[in-house]
DNA sequence: TAAGTGATCTCT
DNA sequence: GAGATCACTTAA
C-alpha cells in the first residue's frame, strides 16, 4: 500500500504518478485490484475549477486536512465522485479518480466498486476497505497522455482548459 | 440532445 | 426557506 508521504506532494506530480497504480477495494472475502487509466488534478484555492476555490465549506472541508484521505460528494443528484486528498494540510487539493481497469467515467467507477458517503473523509488504509497499492514491478510504465479536464466549463477559458487530467496512452 | 436527481451553496 | 448549480450517465 502507497505511504502517506506520497501523497503529500505536489498534486500534479502525484496525479501523473497515480496512472499504472492499482485501486484495490476489499468488500467481505473479495479483493478487487484495478489499474489507474485516468485521473483529473484540482489543486489549490486559485484552482477556478475545484470546490475549494470558493473557499472551506462543510462539504469540501476534507481537501483542506491531511493527505491520503478519501473526498467522496454527490454529484447530480446520483452519482458518487471519488478523489483522494493531496498535498500539505490547510493545501486544499485532490484528485479525482475517473476510470480504472476496463472501467471508463467517475460515476461508473463509484458504481463498481460499490462506493458511497461511507468513505467520505475516511483515510486510505486497508481498515476502510479501499486503498491503492504499487503496481507489479512487471507492469510497463509509460508517460500518460495529458488533456483539459471533463465538465468544468464554469471555471473559465483558462482553469478549463488546463492539462490536469492525466490518461494512460494505452 | 435532454432528462433524471438531490445535496449543497448563496442569497433572502 | 427559495432558487440555481452541479468534477455525470443513459436513453433517444
Amino acid at each position: 500500500m502507497l505511504p502517506v508521504s506520497f501523497f503529500e506532494r505536489s498534486t500534479l506530480e502525484v496525479a501523473e504518478d497515480l496512472i499504472g497504480h492499482l485501486l484495490c477495494r476489499q468488500v467481505g472475502d473479495e479483493t478487487l485490484r484495478l489499474s489507474l487509466t485516468e485521473v483529473e488534478a484540482y489543486d489549490g484555492p486559485e484552482d477556478r475549477a475545484s470546490h475549494a476555490h470558493r473557499g472551506q465549506t462543510p462539504r469540501n472541508a476534507v481537501m483542506f486536512g491531511p493527505p491520503g484521505y478519501w473526498y467522496v460528494y454527490l454529484c447530480y443528484g446520483m452519482h458518487w465522485m471519488l478523489n483522494i486528498v493531496t498535498g500539505p494540510v490547510d493545501y486544499p487539493a485532490a484528485i479525482l479518480l475517473r476510470g480504472a481497469g476496463e472501467i471508463k467515467g467517475p460515476g461508473r467507477l463509484t458504481k463498481a466498486l460499490a462506493i458511497d458517503k461511507a468513505l467520505n473523509e475516511q483515510p486510505m488504509d486497508t481498515t476502510t476497505g479501499l486503498w491503492i497499492e504499487d503496481p507489479p514491478t512487471t507492469a510497463k510504465r509509460s508517460t500518460p497522455e495529458r488533456l483539459p479536464r471533463i465538465g468544468v466549463d464554469y471555471a473559465g477559458p483558462v482553469w478549463s482548459q488546463k492539462p490536469y487530467r492525466f490518461v494512460d496512452r494505452v
